[in-house]
RNA sequence: CGGGGUGUAGCGCAAUUGGUAGCGCGCGUGGUUUGGGACCAUGAGGUUGCAGGUUCAAGUCCUGUCACUCCGACCA
């Protein structure tokens, strides 16, 4: 197409609002406007390399046998009662009524509607196993979007669903999902991504995997080991023993602490290292009206995902606890010994589990235990595990100390659901025997546009989007020095244009009066994997200057009769790309 | 939900003690240029987020409201 009538305008100056590549790369380079907090317009050229990716996608959900649907975006409260949903799920799911006053919400995941959809299209064993799947809009109201497209209120999502009548069949597609998404990564270009488990938070079920892209602009954090590859997302990664900070025993002594509530002053009155000091974390459980305290060592943090878990409870009905006069609670002064608080959850996590001597709050104002030791001051307590891995833990695999902590973007998720939905609204099917059984599934999803944003974060720097040649919006642009004016140089661009689009490739043609600095800028911002430079310097020996995307230096092709020479050249360097 | 910040031309920003809104980029026109964001001339573009209030006079002061943004919490 021609450049002239593009719409979305680069800009010359870094967007203010972006700190991270693929926010600021997108809308300096015309890909996306934002209309409001977390809703963005996809302008021509991001649509065209959404549009690649979905392809990719599709062909590979095709070809692992999924069949593709459309659900709607809109659905009825009565919908997400089936599941419970409707009143489980916080704020994040929007909620409003029609001109009937029927409760409606905009769908944020399809596991109800997809339920609905399959329920009495597969009552006989015989359909199963079966796969659906869709790329479709979901709206969620996050607190927080943010870093453009990584975070969205409304974004396209490609989510699969797999129907199945035995664990065998799920564990089956789980890994030919597992294989397609290392399929997709590879062809959209960042083939670095990889799987780590991960946390099956509200969705239920008995495994998953997050696909994850190692980058400093993620925005969860990944543990992986170095030598054996261990890998899982922070939530739920483990270390099998902690060893303890000190094996002396000592005796027990309380010490007068006056005012010295908080760690950092409690090491510097004490002079004791950290590692020998316990904290107390105190939470409140609303479901239960409970107060919960972890104990956990100083030097580490509790991991609320894993409390969380432990105690069985969703995400909303844990919160830090505030302080309050009636609690009967030492605030800055609890311990676990001489504790007296009736109906309350105590965890001690598995950092203590070797401790002989530590210092712990003696739940008295201004006093604190020194040479506290659990096994022989309080009794045999279950250690459990639900503090932060840090990252000179043992691997819990290989036992090494070579754990390495990054920050990464989920760039996909698979799950074992197995029946939390199916059983919730009652899907059934015969078996051999006519029998009524409840089938399980698994559920799989794509953000398409974090994908592209990712690809950025893995790939462009700050002038440059590289983009890889599978998804890039064009596959060449030909940028002429003085088209406007020169007429060889127009002469000659028209004829490579005409040429090109006649070969069915999706050409760029750079036909505004521009300097030649704004027009290589710009196409550095939009990325084609192949650029023609037509100049009248060049047409003086007869060549065409092509820039190949991964190569520094250009590269001189003859200008030859009806472009023959610049055809075979591209259609050889295109050769060994992965499309 | 807690804490900060900002709303003035398409974008980035300025406007002194309150005195009737300006600069750069971009855009239009004419011309000179043409290998990494050229130059000259000329022009268009604004209900200063919105609603009240104070004042002879409000972008500026007051009240309310909406939106956006950053940090944190949350994130199936």
């Amino acid at each position: 197409m021609l450049q002239s009538k593009l719409i979305g305008d680069t800009k010359k100056e870094w967007p203010s609002e972006a700190s991270i590549k693929s926010h600021g790369l997108l809308i300096k380079g015309g890909y996306i406007k934002q209309m409001a907090t977390g809703i963005y317009t996809l302008m021509p050229l991001a649509k065209k390399v959404i549009t690649k990716i979905e392809n990719i996608i599709r062909e590979e959900m095709n070809a692992l046998g999924a069949q593709e649907i459309l659900m709607p975006l809109v659905a009825t409260k009565k919908l997400w009662d089936m599941s419970g949903r409707y009143d489980t799920i916080g704020s994040e799911l929007l909620k409003f009524e029609d001109r009937n006053n029927t409760k409606m919400v905009l769908s944020m995941t399809h596991e109800e509607a997809t339920v609905f959809t399959a329920m009495n299209e597969a009552t006989s064993y015989q359909k199963y196993p079966f796969c659906v799947y869709q790329i479709q809009t979901k709206f969620r109201d996050e607190a927080r979007p943010r870093a453009g497209l990584i975070r969205v209120r409304e974004f396209t999502m490609k989510d699969a669903y797999s129907f199945h009548t035995s664990d065998e069949s799920l564990n089956e597609e789980y890994d030919k999902f597992y294989h397609a998404y290392e399929n997709i990564y590879l062809r959209a270009g960042i083939k670095e991504v990889i799987a780590v488990s991960s946390d099956t938070g509200m969705m239920g079920g008995s495994g998953a995997h997050e696909f994850m892209l190692l980058c400093d602009a993620g925005e969860d954090k990944i543990v992986v080991c170095k030598d054996c590859g261990y890998s899982a997302n922070m939530e739920v990664a483990y270390t099998k023993d902690i060893a303890a900070a000190t094996n002396m025993e000592e005796k027990l002594e309380k010490i007068y602490t006056p005012d010295i509530k908080t760690i950092e002053n409690l090491h510097d009155f004490t002079k004791e290292a950290i590692t020998h000091i316990g904290k107390a974390v105190i939470y409140e459980r609303l479901d239960t009206n409970q107060t919960v305290i972890a104990f956990v060592r100083a030097d580490r943090e509790v991991n609320e995902t894993k409390l969380r878990n432990l105690l069985k409870i969703d995400d909303e009905k844990l919160v830090p606890k505030k302080e309050n006069e009636n609690d009967n609670i030492s605030y800055g002064f609890v311990g676990p010994k001489d504790l007296k608080l009736e109906n309350a959850i105590i965890i001690y996590d598995i950092s203590l589990k070797n401790e002989k001597s530590i210092i712990f709050g003696a739940n008295e104002k201004d006093y604190h235990f020194k040479g506290l030791n659990i096994k022989r001051d309080i009794g045999e307590v279950e250690y459990l595990d639900i503090s932060k891995i840090i990252d000179t833990d043992a691997c819990p695999i290989c036992s090494k100390h070579s754990l390495r902590i990054s920050n990464g973007i989920e760039v996909g998720n698979i799950f074992k659901i197995q029946s939390k939905y199916t059983k919730a609204m009652k899907m059934t099917y015969l078996d051999e025997k006519g029998k009524a059984k409840t089938p399980i599934m698994g559920c799989y999803g794509i953000g398409v546009g974090r994908l592209m944003a990712s690809v950025l974060e893995a790939k462009a720097t700050d002038k440059k989007v590289n983009w890889p040649a599978s998804i890039a919006p064009f596959d060449i642009h030909i940028c002429p020095v003085d088209y406007t004016k020169n007429i060889e140089v127009k002469k000659q661009t028209d004829m490579l244009y005409n040429s090109l689009l006649k070969n069915g490739y999706d050409v760029l043609l750079d036909d505004r009066q521009k300097s030649p600095g704004v027009k290589f800028a710009d196409a550095d911002l939009i990325g084609a994997p192949i650029r023609i430079v037509v100049s009248p310097r060049n047409l003086e020996e007869n060549i065409l200057e092509v820039k190949i995307l991964g190569i520094e230096d250009s590269i001189k092709v003859k200008n030859a009769e009806k472009n023959s020479e610049i055809l075979d050249f591209i259609c050889n360097t295109r050769k060994g790309w992965i499309f």
